[in-house]
DNA sequence: GCGACAG
DNA sequence: ATCTTGTCGC
């Protein structure tokens, strides 16, 4: 279909728009990003309930939040960014905090065209993102240790796209990628400084809690 | 051709 | 992602 044909071409142009440099410290605030959804019937539409937050790194308390709201494309493996960046660009919109980091729920390069979701995010607002998913989606690992701090890079098409992350003791790791503006190492460090208690940075676990908060208040 | 497929 | 209480197990 043509209309894939354009989707396919900005996504390209997304990952042309990528930088992957280092990042030295973890900043003192970081801003959380998700998104619960009200499906529409037949999955070609859906209302997307954008959140934002802002974690203090040093207490993990939650300073700020917003959301947003807006109906979008319906869910297509690797099209996550079409769909969802938007919103969330739209709730970091009415923070008040300047962002300096962004986490995402879902990939940054580690996708089959470098083009994840924390990559939209990172390029749309010219800010360093990192992609964090609970699932893998491209690439294959080496066998991970069991314990907390456990790293293995995520490799695909002979180049390193992510890491496999373990943030607690014998729990399920997680998938980390750069969005924009930093590297595999750095979201490595973003990640393990996130994450003082659970599998999930505090900052995804606070965004989740604020999306599905506020979408249980939508009415269509 | 077949299977896999972030959230 | 979403439908969803109690319950099994450490």
């Amino acid at each position: 279909m043509v209309a894939d044909e354009i989707l396919a071409g900005e996504q390209r142009r997304v990952a042309g728009l990528v930088e992957l440099r280092s990042l030295e410290a973890v900043p003192d605030f970081v801003v959380g990003v998700d998104a619960a959804y009200v499906d529409d019937d037949d999955n070609q539409v859906s209302v997307a309930v954008g959140s934002a937050v802002v974690v203090d790194t040093k207490s993990f308390e939650v300073v700020e939040e917003a959301t947003s709201t807006m109906s979008v494309m319906g869910y297509r493996p690797g099209l996550l960014g079409l769909r969802e960046a938007p919103v969330l660009l739209a709730a970091i919109d009415k923070l008040s905090t300047v962002p300096e980091l962004v986490v995402c729920d879902g990939h940054g390069v580690a996708h089959p065209l470098r083009a994840g979701l924390a990559c939209h995010v990172g390029v749309g607002l010219g800010v360093p993102s990192v992609g964090c998913a609970k699932e893998l989606f491209v690439g294959d690992h080496g066998e991970l240790g069991r314990e907390r701090g456990a790293v293995e890079f995520i490799v695909e098409g002979g180049e390193v796209v992510g890491a496999v992350v373990r943030t607690r003791n014998d729990v399920k790791p997680v998938y980390v990628s750069p969005g924009h503006l930093i590297d595999v190492e750095a979201c490595v460090r973003v990640v393990l400084a996130l994450t003082p208690r659970f599998r999930l940075p505090e900052t995804t676990r606070a965004a989740d809690q604020l999306a599905r908060r506020a979408e249980k208040t939508v009415r269509l």
